[in-house]
DNA sequence: AAGGTGGATGTCGCTTTGTGACATGACCGT
DNA sequence: ACGGTCATGTCACAAAGCGACATCCACCTT
């Protein structure tokens, strides 16, 4: 099936996962998520389906491949860094932007869009966000945080990205993630002072 | 709603959706939230599969039937508090504290270890937590609040909710909902001053 | 060079989720 | 009594997700 023979070399086309993660966003954004069944992505990519499974927790993971980087990413970024706790964490988004974002809001926007039309793909993405918050919480806390205040320096980190995120991705926008992140920051210390 | 006429013998068992949902809740905890089937829920109900999924969206859904009580509570106490955004938040979210969950730590506990035992109910619980997020913001919008301003002095209040809640939901606990809200509150203050 | 090993893939079959279409049986107003 | 309505039950079905087993071929061992 899937052997190909580029001369005598691989048996199977090389990044089946790569592949599925292609076909996915392809035809999510063509028919809709509901509409796309793992049948059909695995056919797309000229696989079966329990490949896919193989591959991908479930049908949503297959949008989220790439979001184990940003992890990295903020996790190195906070234990290199060494000003406040809430700094720190602003600071490493703002790399995740530039690191990762700059220059791409166009494929971003497809995929935000596909998103925003799934509850099921909001549950995900949520949970990811979480995620990203709980390992940016345990970074600080392998800095000497104390446990309340780091939980809360990465849960507000996380809201500061995601409303710049948001603000990123809407439509007119002209102003980079980063600039957005440090004014969301900004606005977060003026709402939570007395 | 479930007919049963005062006089005469009811045809149906009244409160339908209730008798689910405690069945729901009884068999996650007995069993697991996986090893419950929907047909198993409707069984102990003495309802129908398809009854269930009339009366809930799905499976989840059975655990979060009163969630709508919170918005409920939360869009009120905002609309008539005349405070700064975050404060206005911070003390809806206490009321909310008084109002639903003093008194029932023991019945939360239950519930909350049958959500963390299962990824699919933490996605659902944190999609209720946004949407209440959400409703805050709007609310704190219709008072003329900014927009970002909004935004954020509603997620970080969602965000003080949610560490106090697990501070108290830990074992071990001796402290109110309400004092721990104050508190995560008054760190969160302390963490993003410069 | 023959043969074995192993990892990635395909095939089969099953349970469960979630939904559409239709049937049933009591309540209600007329 | 009649027809309508509403909650529920019954049947059928697509799709998700997973366990078990078969297959294929690069690579390694001898």
């Amino acid at each position: 099936m899937t052997s190909d023979t580029i001369g005598g070399m691989a048996r199977w086309q090389p990044d089946a996962r790569g592949r599925l993660a292609a076909a996915a966003l392809e035809l999510f954004a063509e028919r809709g998520f509901d509409q796309t069944t793992v049948t059909d992505i695995a056919a797309r990519a000229g696989l079966d389906k329990r490949t896919f499974y193989r591959l991908f927790g479930d049908k949503r993971e297959a949008l989220f491949s790439g979001s184990d980087q940003l992890e990295t990413i903020l996790v190195k970024a906070i234990a290199e860094a060494g000003a406040a706790p809430f700094d720190t964490v602003v600071a490493a988004y703002r790399r995740v932007a530039e690191e990762v974002f700059a220059g791409r809001l166009d494929s971003v926007r497809v995929r935000q869009t596909i998103i925003e039309s799934s509850p099921e793909l909001q549950e995900r993405e949520l949970r990811k966000t979480v995620s990203l918050a709980a390992a940016v919480a345990a970074a600080l806390r392998a800095k000497g945080v104390g446990e309340t205040a780091a939980t809360l320096a990465a849960e507000s980190g996380s809201t500061v990205f995601r409303v710049a995120f948001a603000q990123w991705v809407a439509p007119g926008n002209e102003t980079s993630l980063a600039d957005l992140i440090a004014e969301a920051a900004a606005e977060l210390r003026a709402v939570t002072s007395p």
